[in-house]
RNA sequence: GGCACGAUAGCCAAGUGGUAAGGCAAGGGUCUGCAAAACCCUUAUUCGGGGGUUCGAUUCCCCCUCGUGCCU
Protein backbone atom coordinates (compact mmCIF):
# COMPACT_ATOMS: atom_id res chain seq x y z
CA UNK A 1 0.00 0.00 0.00
CA UNK A 2 1.72 3.59 -0.85
CA UNK A 3 0.55 6.50 0.46
CA UNK A 4 -2.31 8.15 -0.95
CA UNK A 5 -1.94 11.39 -2.62
CA UNK A 6 -3.60 14.39 -0.41
CA UNK A 7 -5.25 16.70 -2.40
CA UNK A 8 -5.05 20.58 -1.65
CA UNK A 9 -8.74 21.97 -0.72
CA UNK A 10 -10.68 23.14 -3.79
CA UNK A 11 -9.32 21.03 -6.52
CA UNK A 12 -12.48 19.29 -8.56
CA UNK A 13 -11.57 17.33 -11.50
CA UNK A 14 -14.64 16.72 -13.96
CA UNK A 15 -14.77 14.12 -16.61
CA UNK A 16 -17.11 14.86 -19.10
CA UNK A 17 -17.89 13.28 -22.48
CA UNK A 18 -20.60 12.15 -25.04
CA UNK A 19 -22.90 8.73 -23.88
CA UNK A 20 -20.81 5.98 -24.30
CA UNK A 21 -17.35 7.42 -24.17
CA UNK A 22 -16.06 5.47 -21.21
CA UNK A 23 -16.32 8.19 -18.42
CA UNK A 24 -17.47 6.06 -16.18
CA UNK A 25 -14.39 3.61 -16.68
CA UNK A 26 -12.05 6.52 -16.40
CA UNK A 27 -13.08 7.76 -13.39
CA UNK A 28 -13.04 4.87 -11.78
CA UNK A 29 -9.24 4.43 -12.52
CA UNK A 30 -8.36 7.58 -11.67
CA UNK A 31 -10.24 7.82 -8.64
CA UNK A 32 -8.67 5.27 -7.36
CA UNK A 33 -5.14 6.29 -8.54
CA UNK A 34 -5.46 9.78 -6.92
CA UNK A 35 -7.40 8.95 -3.50
CA UNK A 36 -11.11 10.35 -5.52
CA UNK A 37 -14.35 10.02 -4.90
CA UNK A 38 -17.10 10.42 -7.69
CA UNK A 39 -20.17 12.65 -8.24
CA UNK A 40 -22.28 11.44 -11.02
CA UNK A 41 -23.67 14.29 -12.91
CA UNK A 42 -25.83 12.27 -15.13
CA UNK A 43 -29.70 13.71 -15.09
CA UNK A 44 -31.79 10.26 -15.40
CA UNK A 45 -28.82 8.06 -12.82
CA UNK A 46 -29.96 10.39 -10.12
CA UNK A 47 -33.58 8.33 -10.38
CA UNK A 48 -33.65 4.88 -8.42
CA UNK A 49 -34.59 2.13 -10.51
CA UNK A 50 -33.31 3.66 -13.77
CA UNK A 51 -29.84 1.46 -14.19
CA UNK A 52 -29.29 -0.47 -17.32
CA UNK A 53 -30.80 2.17 -19.51
CA UNK A 54 -28.83 4.88 -17.32
CA UNK A 55 -25.87 2.99 -17.92
CA UNK A 56 -25.61 3.25 -14.08
CA UNK A 57 -22.30 1.78 -13.00
CA UNK A 58 -22.60 -1.68 -11.00
CA UNK A 59 -22.85 -2.47 -7.43
CA UNK A 60 -19.25 -3.94 -7.46
CA UNK A 61 -18.06 -0.90 -8.77
CA UNK A 62 -19.32 1.36 -6.32
CA UNK A 63 -17.81 -0.47 -3.91
CA UNK A 64 -14.32 -0.27 -5.47
CA UNK A 65 -14.98 3.64 -5.64
CA UNK A 66 -17.99 5.84 -3.29
CA UNK A 67 -19.99 6.98 -5.95
CA UNK A 68 -22.30 10.12 -4.93
CA UNK A 69 -25.64 11.36 -6.65
CA UNK A 70 -27.15 7.88 -7.80
CA UNK A 71 -30.28 6.88 -6.73
CA UNK A 72 -31.02 10.06 -4.77
CA UNK A 73 -34.85 10.38 -6.44
CA UNK A 74 -37.76 8.38 -6.82
CA UNK A 75 -38.58 8.72 -10.82
CA UNK A 76 -41.88 9.36 -9.89
CA UNK A 77 -40.40 12.88 -8.84
CA UNK A 78 -38.57 15.64 -10.88
CA UNK A 79 -35.11 16.19 -9.43
CA UNK A 80 -33.60 19.48 -11.31
CA UNK A 81 -30.69 21.34 -11.30
CA UNK A 82 -31.39 22.97 -9.06
CA UNK A 83 -31.61 20.70 -6.44
CA UNK A 84 -28.20 19.23 -8.73
CA UNK A 85 -26.50 22.62 -8.04
CA UNK A 86 -27.00 22.49 -4.52
CA UNK A 87 -26.52 18.79 -3.73
CA UNK A 88 -23.30 18.50 -5.71
CA UNK A 89 -21.69 21.69 -4.41
CA UNK A 90 -22.63 19.86 -0.38
CA UNK A 91 -20.93 16.83 -1.87
CA UNK A 92 -17.96 18.33 -3.12
CA UNK A 93 -17.61 19.91 -0.11
CA UNK A 94 -17.73 16.39 1.95
CA UNK A 95 -15.02 14.78 -0.21
CA UNK A 96 -12.91 17.50 0.39
CA UNK A 97 -12.87 18.19 3.91
CA UNK A 98 -12.28 14.34 3.89
CA UNK A 99 -9.66 15.07 2.45
CA UNK A 100 -10.07 13.27 -1.33
CA UNK A 101 -10.24 14.52 -4.38
CA UNK A 102 -13.83 15.00 -6.03
CA UNK A 103 -14.16 13.59 -9.46
CA UNK A 104 -17.01 15.51 -10.92
CA UNK A 105 -18.38 13.00 -14.24
CA UNK A 106 -20.96 12.84 -15.96
CA UNK A 107 -22.95 13.91 -19.52
CA UNK A 108 -25.65 16.01 -18.34
CA UNK A 109 -23.49 19.77 -19.66
CA UNK A 110 -26.08 21.87 -17.92
CA UNK A 111 -25.89 20.21 -15.08
CA UNK A 112 -21.77 20.01 -15.01
CA UNK A 113 -21.89 24.16 -15.49
CA UNK A 114 -24.44 24.64 -12.81
CA UNK A 115 -22.21 23.39 -10.25
CA UNK A 116 -18.90 24.68 -11.96
CA UNK A 117 -20.22 28.14 -13.01
CA UNK A 118 -21.96 30.50 -10.70
CA UNK A 119 -25.26 30.11 -12.93
CA UNK A 120 -27.53 31.70 -10.40
CA UNK A 121 -30.76 29.89 -10.36
CA UNK A 122 -33.85 31.84 -9.66
CA UNK A 123 -34.70 30.36 -6.30
CA UNK A 124 -38.45 30.29 -8.04
CA UNK A 125 -39.76 26.61 -7.52
CA UNK A 126 -41.87 25.25 -10.48
CA UNK A 127 -45.48 26.37 -9.86
CA UNK A 128 -47.31 23.50 -11.71
CA UNK A 129 -50.40 25.67 -12.09
CA UNK A 130 -49.19 28.72 -13.22
CA UNK A 131 -47.54 26.51 -15.73
CA UNK A 132 -50.53 24.59 -17.23
CA UNK A 133 -52.23 27.54 -17.44
CA UNK A 134 -49.40 29.13 -19.12
CA UNK A 135 -49.37 26.19 -21.77
CA UNK A 136 -52.35 26.90 -23.00
CA UNK A 137 -51.26 29.94 -24.85
CA UNK A 138 -49.46 30.21 -27.61
CA UNK A 139 -45.97 31.06 -28.31
CA UNK A 140 -46.27 34.44 -29.62
CA UNK A 141 -48.59 34.67 -26.79
CA UNK A 142 -45.92 33.80 -24.01
CA UNK A 143 -43.43 35.86 -26.04
CA UNK A 144 -45.30 39.19 -25.61
CA UNK A 145 -46.00 38.76 -21.96
CA UNK A 146 -42.66 38.52 -21.57
CA UNK A 147 -41.43 41.13 -23.43
CA UNK A 148 -43.89 43.37 -21.58
CA UNK A 149 -42.66 41.93 -18.23
CA UNK A 150 -39.01 41.33 -18.84
CA UNK A 151 -38.08 42.64 -22.08
CA UNK A 152 -34.08 42.24 -21.23
CA UNK A 153 -34.83 38.40 -20.74
CA UNK A 154 -36.95 38.33 -24.06
CA UNK A 155 -34.24 39.60 -26.32
CA UNK A 156 -31.78 36.40 -25.46
CA UNK A 157 -34.81 33.86 -24.85
CA UNK A 158 -36.00 31.56 -27.63
CA UNK A 159 -39.02 32.81 -28.62
CA UNK A 160 -39.82 29.77 -29.95
CA UNK A 161 -38.95 27.29 -27.07
CA UNK A 162 -42.68 27.28 -24.66
CA UNK A 163 -40.18 25.23 -21.80
CA UNK A 164 -37.86 28.38 -21.85
CA UNK A 165 -41.07 31.03 -22.27
CA UNK A 166 -42.81 29.78 -19.49
CA UNK A 167 -40.37 29.07 -17.02
CA UNK A 168 -38.76 32.98 -17.87
CA UNK A 169 -42.70 33.86 -17.35
CA UNK A 170 -43.06 32.36 -13.85
CA UNK A 171 -40.06 33.70 -12.42
CA UNK A 172 -40.88 37.66 -13.05
CA UNK A 173 -44.55 36.61 -12.57
CA UNK A 174 -43.45 35.80 -8.86
CA UNK A 175 -40.37 37.92 -8.02
CA UNK A 176 -41.33 40.92 -10.25
CA UNK A 177 -38.30 41.51 -11.35
CA UNK A 178 -36.15 40.98 -14.59
CA UNK A 179 -33.97 38.40 -14.10
CA UNK A 180 -30.24 38.72 -13.47
CA UNK A 181 -27.77 38.33 -15.59
CA UNK A 182 -25.15 35.19 -15.81
CA UNK A 183 -21.75 36.47 -13.91
CA UNK A 184 -19.64 33.82 -16.04
CA UNK A 185 -17.20 32.88 -12.95
CA UNK A 186 -16.54 29.48 -11.66
CA UNK A 187 -15.97 28.60 -8.07
CA UNK A 188 -13.31 25.78 -8.09
CA UNK A 189 -10.16 25.67 -9.41
CA UNK A 190 -10.75 22.51 -11.85
CA UNK A 191 -9.24 20.31 -14.67
CA UNK A 192 -11.91 19.20 -17.23
CA UNK A 193 -11.33 16.30 -18.88
CA UNK A 194 -13.27 15.79 -21.80
CA UNK A 195 -13.51 12.24 -23.73
CA UNK A 196 -13.19 12.76 -27.13
CA UNK A 197 -14.05 9.28 -29.19
CA UNK A 198 -14.39 9.73 -33.35
CA UNK A 199 -17.75 9.72 -34.18
CA UNK A 200 -17.62 5.97 -36.40
CA UNK A 201 -15.98 4.68 -33.42
CA UNK A 202 -18.89 6.37 -30.74
CA UNK A 203 -21.40 4.94 -33.28
CA UNK A 204 -20.31 1.33 -32.92
CA UNK A 205 -19.71 1.97 -29.06
CA UNK A 206 -23.13 3.28 -28.94
CA UNK A 207 -24.86 0.23 -31.04
CA UNK A 208 -22.54 -2.60 -29.23
CA UNK A 209 -23.93 -0.82 -25.20
CA UNK A 210 -27.22 -1.08 -26.54
CA UNK A 211 -27.26 -4.69 -27.65
CA UNK A 212 -25.80 -5.16 -24.50
CA UNK A 213 -28.15 -3.50 -22.12
CA UNK A 214 -30.91 -4.95 -23.67
CA UNK A 215 -29.36 -8.36 -23.57
CA UNK A 216 -29.17 -7.22 -19.73
CA UNK A 217 -32.88 -6.83 -19.38
CA UNK A 218 -33.60 -3.14 -20.20
CA UNK A 219 -37.07 -4.41 -21.53
CA UNK A 220 -37.99 -5.76 -17.57
CA UNK A 221 -36.59 -2.85 -15.76
CA UNK A 222 -39.02 -0.76 -17.77
CA UNK A 223 -41.83 -2.74 -17.15
CA UNK A 224 -40.67 -3.09 -13.39
CA UNK A 225 -40.85 0.65 -13.09
CA UNK A 226 -44.19 0.78 -14.76
CA UNK A 227 -45.44 -1.96 -11.95
CA UNK A 228 -44.45 0.47 -9.15
CA UNK A 229 -46.42 3.14 -10.41
CA UNK A 230 -44.25 5.15 -12.74
CA UNK A 231 -46.40 6.47 -15.03
CA UNK A 232 -45.99 5.96 -18.86
CA UNK A 233 -46.20 9.04 -20.00
CA UNK A 234 -43.44 10.45 -17.33
CA UNK A 235 -40.83 7.41 -19.25
CA UNK A 236 -42.01 8.87 -22.21
CA UNK A 237 -40.77 11.93 -21.36
CA UNK A 238 -37.58 10.19 -19.16
CA UNK A 239 -36.02 9.97 -23.05
CA UNK A 240 -34.16 7.78 -24.82
CA UNK A 241 -34.39 3.53 -23.91
CA UNK A 242 -37.39 4.86 -21.45
CA UNK A 243 -39.46 6.55 -24.57
CA UNK A 244 -38.84 4.05 -26.69
CA UNK A 245 -38.92 1.19 -24.87
CA UNK A 246 -42.27 2.58 -23.49
CA UNK A 247 -43.47 2.69 -27.05
CA UNK A 248 -42.58 -0.23 -27.55
CA UNK A 249 -44.49 -1.56 -25.10
CA UNK A 250 -47.58 0.24 -25.98
CA UNK A 251 -47.16 -1.48 -29.31
CA UNK A 252 -46.21 1.56 -31.26
CA UNK A 253 -42.62 0.18 -32.41
CA UNK A 254 -41.95 -3.31 -33.35
CA UNK A 255 -39.18 -4.90 -31.65
CA UNK A 256 -37.09 -4.08 -34.95
CA UNK A 257 -38.00 -0.45 -35.35
CA UNK A 258 -37.28 0.07 -31.75
CA UNK A 259 -33.24 -0.50 -31.81
CA UNK A 260 -33.54 1.43 -35.01
CA UNK A 261 -35.19 4.31 -33.49
CA UNK A 262 -33.18 4.44 -30.45
CA UNK A 263 -29.82 3.48 -32.10
CA UNK A 264 -30.48 7.12 -33.70
CA UNK A 265 -32.02 8.74 -31.25
CA UNK A 266 -28.86 8.41 -29.06
CA UNK A 267 -26.12 9.05 -31.65
CA UNK A 268 -28.41 12.30 -31.81
CA UNK A 269 -28.24 13.15 -27.91
CA UNK A 270 -24.28 12.42 -28.10
CA UNK A 271 -24.46 15.03 -30.91
CA UNK A 272 -26.72 17.28 -28.59
CA UNK A 273 -23.98 17.13 -25.79
CA UNK A 274 -20.94 17.81 -27.91
CA UNK A 275 -22.68 20.64 -29.02
CA UNK A 276 -23.38 21.51 -25.38
CA UNK A 277 -19.23 20.87 -24.03
CA UNK A 278 -18.29 23.32 -27.81
CA UNK A 279 -21.02 25.95 -25.71
CA UNK A 280 -19.35 25.57 -22.61
CA UNK A 281 -15.77 26.57 -23.89
CA UNK A 282 -17.38 29.14 -26.29
CA UNK A 283 -18.32 30.59 -23.12
CA UNK A 284 -14.99 30.05 -21.56
CA UNK A 285 -14.73 26.86 -19.52
CA UNK A 286 -11.65 25.21 -20.76
CA UNK A 287 -11.83 21.53 -21.48
CA UNK A 288 -8.56 19.37 -21.98
CA UNK A 289 -9.77 16.96 -25.10
CA UNK A 290 -7.87 13.60 -24.22
CA UNK A 291 -8.56 10.44 -26.23
CA UNK A 292 -6.82 7.88 -23.83
CA UNK A 293 -6.57 7.01 -19.49
CA UNK A 294 -2.86 7.70 -20.30
CA UNK A 295 -3.39 11.07 -21.31
CA UNK A 296 -5.43 11.50 -18.57
CA UNK A 297 -3.51 10.57 -16.15
CA UNK A 298 -0.93 12.71 -17.64
CA UNK A 299 -2.64 15.76 -17.68
CA UNK A 300 -4.01 14.86 -14.06
CA UNK A 301 -0.36 15.01 -12.43
CA UNK A 302 -0.19 18.10 -13.66
CA UNK A 303 -3.47 19.72 -12.15
CA UNK A 304 -2.41 17.92 -8.80
C1' G B 1 -45.56 -12.43 -74.19
C1' G B 2 -50.05 -9.06 -73.07
C1' C B 3 -52.50 -5.42 -69.92
C1' A B 4 -52.37 -1.94 -65.89
C1' C B 5 -49.88 1.08 -62.58
C1' G B 6 -45.55 3.35 -60.85
C1' A B 7 -40.44 5.68 -61.15
C1' U B 8 -39.44 12.92 -57.37
C1' A B 9 -33.06 14.16 -52.17
C1' G B 10 -29.93 8.88 -48.09
C1' C B 11 -35.24 6.96 -46.90
C1' C B 12 -40.77 7.86 -46.94
C1' A B 13 -43.63 11.13 -49.76
C1' A B 14 -47.03 15.61 -51.91
C1' G B 15 -47.46 18.10 -56.33
C1' U B 16 -48.57 21.55 -60.65
C1' G B 17 -48.17 23.45 -68.15
C1' G B 18 -44.77 28.66 -65.51
C1' U B 19 -40.14 26.92 -62.86
C1' A B 20 -40.09 21.27 -56.68
C1' A B 21 -44.94 20.73 -49.96
C1' G B 22 -43.97 17.91 -45.76
C1' G B 23 -41.82 14.02 -42.55
C1' C B 24 -37.47 11.11 -41.18
C1' A B 25 -32.24 10.85 -41.49
C1' A B 26 -27.81 13.99 -41.93
C1' G B 27 -25.09 18.59 -40.69
C1' G B 28 -24.95 23.06 -37.63
C1' G B 29 -26.84 25.68 -33.37
C1' U B 30 -29.63 27.40 -28.68
C1' C B 31 -30.02 26.51 -23.52
C1' U B 32 -30.74 31.07 -16.18
C1' G B 33 -35.22 24.80 -11.57
C1' C B 34 -38.50 19.36 -16.73
C1' A B 35 -31.89 19.52 -20.01
C1' A B 36 -31.67 11.73 -22.27
C1' A B 37 -35.98 17.25 -22.31
C1' A B 38 -37.51 21.45 -25.14
C1' C B 39 -36.41 24.54 -29.28
C1' C B 40 -34.05 26.89 -33.89
C1' C B 41 -31.39 26.89 -38.71
C1' U B 42 -29.48 24.35 -43.24
C1' U B 43 -30.11 20.52 -46.95
C1' A B 44 -33.04 18.43 -54.86
C1' U B 45 -30.63 24.60 -60.31
C1' U B 46 -33.83 19.50 -60.20
C1' C B 47 -38.28 15.20 -60.72
C1' G B 48 -35.35 7.05 -64.19
C1' G B 49 -33.00 7.81 -69.66
C1' G B 50 -33.84 9.69 -74.73
C1' G B 51 -36.83 12.24 -78.21
C1' G B 52 -41.23 15.39 -79.32
C1' U B 53 -45.35 19.19 -78.53
C1' U B 54 -45.08 24.18 -76.31
C1' C B 55 -43.00 30.86 -75.36
C1' G B 56 -42.18 27.39 -71.30
C1' A B 57 -42.58 20.34 -69.22
C1' U B 58 -41.20 17.37 -63.40
C1' U B 59 -46.31 17.84 -65.08
C1' C B 60 -48.88 16.36 -72.12
C1' C B 61 -47.28 12.62 -76.28
C1' C B 62 -43.81 8.63 -78.14
C1' C B 63 -39.75 5.17 -77.31
C1' C B 64 -36.44 2.76 -73.88
C1' U B 65 -34.92 0.97 -68.90
C1' C B 66 -36.34 -0.65 -64.18
C1' G B 67 -40.07 -2.04 -60.42
C1' U B 68 -44.98 -3.80 -58.82
C1' G B 69 -49.64 -6.18 -59.73
C1' C B 70 -52.84 -8.92 -62.85
C1' C B 71 -53.66 -12.05 -67.18
C1' U B 72 -51.91 -15.86 -70.64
Amino acid sequence: MTLKYMPPKKKVVVILGPTASGKSDLAIALARKYNGEIISADSRQVYLGMDIGTGKVSKRERRLVPHHLLDVASPKTSYTVHQFQRDARKTIRAIQRRGKLPILCGGTGFWIEAVLSDVALPRVKPDKRLRAKLARLTTAQLYAQLKKLDPARARTIDKHNPARLIRALEIVMTTHKPMPPLTGKTNYDSLILGIQVPTKALEKRIAARLAKHLKQGMIAEVKRLRAQGVSAKRLIDLGLEYRYLMYFLQGKISKKRLTEKLGTAIRRYAKRQMTWFHGMERRDIRIRWITTAREAEKTIIDFI
